[in-house]
Parts: structure tokens; sequence; C-alpha cells
DNA sequence: GGTCCGGATTGATCTGGGTCAAAGCTCTGG
DNA sequence: CCAGAGCTTTGACCCAGATCAATCCGGACC
């Protein structure tokens, strides 16, 4: 059931290494991170870790998507974060997991074991700062999505998780008007309900409803183009632009 | 407008060292947050911070309670976290606030300047420590706080916040059922609307029928007493006691 | 080719919570 | 004592999104 474990690579060579918590070390701290460091994957719909279990590494997320989940006891779930490519999971200082991490598609993670990595966190100041910008960063994206599921109507939650999602993840169409963007979804329908605290008739209804009105364009059920962000951005009732245009 | 500074007081005096900081602090860095330490009080619908402003402190809340909110451009709030006493706030390593910060009820705060504060940090590597560990519980308590947005009926938001305030405030009656619970409301219905993302006449018509079910009785608007704090977490649709049941 | 199967879409209907409106409390100040 | 302001409660009605149910689509596999 476990993946295998894959090769070790240089720390230095890590793909994420540039948003990674290692991204200021020195040579002998990155060895120092070598030395505990571990590939592994996950496939589609594989759970990572349950909430509650002892957790005996942190990582990254080196490619995929993984996704953090609560539920409730009659089975009502809310997605709480989604773990992009570079992003952070786990909690130094805490024993076990606070959610369920499950990959939504193949995900590859850069792990470290938890114990040595605290050592060495203890010992490298520059490692806990990193940490603690990452942890606020988390903790602003967590705050921006409580005003998404507080407040705003469906068509302006799927707005604004196509909005996030082309943040991260699309490249803007080279030569093409500056603000249009293309990007495949990697999320179901009920995962992105999960997300928007909506049911996912209602998530599939608002995407064609988006299409109807052109905000957006679809080939197939994943494929997305977003003819123009700033009218995506309206949609989301978000006035600022999100950083990512002129 | 702004309030005066109040007298210094050493910092191991600091009513809210037990949570606070410098928890851990040995005499020469108190010393040193003592330089850079001074209280500062706002009145109750006082703006402490708009979000975007340059913040030049970090700090915690010694007395009352301050709300993070978030607001669109048409109007519509979300209260994103609730600080009380002891909640620490400010983004080391950042310029910006990145919500409004408003004091609810009236508020003393225990402010350090931010420049000599971080650099303090920058020597002392448990202060990050803490810093870190501080985030990770207002994160938790963010995500926590997702589900309830996203997933939870009227009826269990409001019981859901309940818990919460008496998990933080209440002061188990001495010698009666163990679980019974009194505390006073610090928020207007429309402020818990929202915290909770309502209106306020559901709120009022919300906190009318647990009364009427007998789930909580009500003194005036404010004070409430739970005779059974695990009849409310089950209203709240929660199956963790929160941790203050035996 | 056909059949299965796991999404996704679309329609019909229902309902929880929003909206609008009218009182009702309680404190302050004259 | 009354008047007014601010907060709260309650009622009547409405609508966005949930629920229930019927297809539909596009692979994968025989």
């Amino acid at each position: 059931m476990n993946a295998p474990v894959l090769s070790h690579s240089r720390c230095g060579d890590c793909p994420i290494r540039h948003r990674a918590v290692c991204a200021r070390c020195n040579a002998d701290e990155l060895e120092e991170l070598d030395a505990i460091k571990y590939y592994r994957t996950y496939e589609a719909g594989q759970p990572i870790i349950w909430s509650g279990d002892v957790m005996n590494f942190v990582g990254s997320v080196v490619s995929g998507i993984a996704s953090l989940t609560q539920t409730m006891e009659d089975g009502r779930t809310q997605m709480v974060g989604l773990l992009l490519p570079s992003d952070f999971v786990g909690r130094p200082g805490r024993e076990g997991a606070a959610y369920d991490v499950v990959a939504t598609t193949d995900v590859v993670m850069c792990c470290f074991r938890k114990k040595p990595f605290e050592e060495l966190m203890e010992r490298t100041p520059h490692i806990a700062h990193r940490l603690l910008e990452m942890t606020l960063d988390e903790l602003d994206a967590a705050r921006e999505w409580m005003l998404v599921l507080g407040r705003k109507t469906a068509r302006e939650k799927i707005a604004s998780l196509l909005a996030i999602i082309a943040r991260r993840d699309a490249t803007l169409t080279p030569g093409g008007a500056t603000n249009r963007m293309v990007f495949d979804l990697p999320l179901t329908r009920e995962a992105m309900a999960d997300y928007l605290g909506l049911t996912l008739e209602t998530v599939s209804r608002q995407i064609s409803a988006l299409k109807r009105d052109c905000v957006i364009e679809l080939e197939g059920k994943r494929h997305v183009t977003v003819p123009d962000m700033r009218r995506l951005m309206e949609e989301a009732g978000d006035d600022s632009d999100g950083g990512f245009l002129g």
C-alpha cells in the first residue's frame, strides 16, 4: 500500500527549492537535510495521513495536489486547505495530524524525518523563521477562505476558486491578450464542492453558468480557458487583482 | 483619539505572561522586552488597525475582546478571528496588516515596538519557536472555523460559537453539576452574525430556539448559563468535547 | 463493437436562512 | 417622567442553493 521510497537527490537539486524550507540553507545545512530527506509517492485518492495519527515526518509537495479535509460524524466534509507544489505539510513541535491529508491527484512528496528535522530547526534560526513565514501565509489563505465560505454566493465562490488555481497553476499565454489564462482543473466537482461548502450539483450548475456567460471556456470537463482574468476577479467579488496583473 | 500609554511594568508581571510570547524568557530577555514594551487601551468600537496599514508594533491582548474582520466593497463583512486575552496580534516579518482589527469591548493591549522585537526574535530562537506555536494554534482555529462556516447549520453555528466562548471565558460553577457553565456574551448579535456568516435576525432566532429547547438559559440578553456542556457540544455537531470535560 | 462505471449535467421540487418590516426592551439624558 | 437611540426579538414572505432523480458522457475493458 505504501508507495516506494524514491531515490535521494541533493537538497540543492530539489525541484521545489525556490519556495521550500531549505531555500536559504548553506552547504552544511543542506548536507544535513539530505541525510534525513526522502521522496515518497501517493496515488490519486490515497490517504497520506489521517487526522489524529502520529506524524513522523514533515515535508513539501513536489508535484500533484493534496487536500486537507475535516469530516463530521454524519459525513459532511469540508476541505480546509489545498496543497499545491511547494506547499509545506506537517506541524513542527506537534505530535499528531490535525486533519486528514489526501492525495487528490498523484502526488510526490519531499519528506524529512521529523525528529532530526526539529533538532536542525532548533539549531538553525532561519529555518524556524522560514516556517513561521510559511505558516503566516497559510493563515492568511485560511482567513481569506473564511470570507469566501461565510459571505460569498455560489457563483462568487466558483470564481474565487478558479482565480486561486489560476494564480498558482496557470501560465499566461504568451503573445495573447495579457490577461488570458489556461489551466487544468485538478479537482473533481465533488472536491470543489467540499472546498467551497456547496453541493456538487450547485458547482456544476454555476460552472455551466459561467461558461454560458463567457467568463470561462471549457474544453472537456477539466481544461479551462479564462479569456479575461479581470472579469473573473470581478465575478469573484474581489477588488484586488491577487497580484498577477500589471 | 489615540488612547494614552499606560505605565510600564516588568514583563514578568504581565497578567498574560502564562501564554505570552515571553513565557520562557530569562531575566536578560525580559529586561529587553520591558525596554520596548508599552500598554495601550482602546474603547469599544474603536479601530486598532486598518487592513493594509503599516503596523509598527506586535503585542497581546491583556483584557477585553478584539476582532479581525474582512470586508467586501459592497459591505458584506466576515469576522476571521476573535482575539481573547493572551492572544497575539501582529505578523513579525510582515509590513502591513492583513485585516481590520477592531476593539469589540474595551481593550488593553500589551505592545512591543516591532523593529526591536524582530531583532530580539532573530537572536532568541525560543521566541521564534513560541510564535510558530501560536501561529499554528491560530491556523488550527481558523481551519476548524472553516468547517463551521462551510458545513454547519445556523443552529450548529450558534452552538459552536457558544462552546468556543465557554471554553475560553467561562468558569465551571463550583459544586454544581460538573458540566454547568456560566458566562457573558462579549459580542452583539450583529458581531456574532459576522463571525458565523449569518444575519443578525437568524442569530437571534436560533438563540431563542436554543433557549426554548433548554440548551441554554438567558438572563438579560448577554448572560448565558449552559446547564449541560455535553448537550451544547452535541448541538454544535462536535463529537470531541473540546478538551474541557473529564 | 458493447457494456460498465465513475464522473458530470440537467431538471423538478423543497427548504433553511435571507430580506423586509414592525415592535419591544433598556439605558441615557433632558 | 418621557424621548430617543441602540440593540434585540418576532413575524411574513421570498429565493439561493439543497435534495432527489433522471440522463449523459467518455474512458477502460471484454
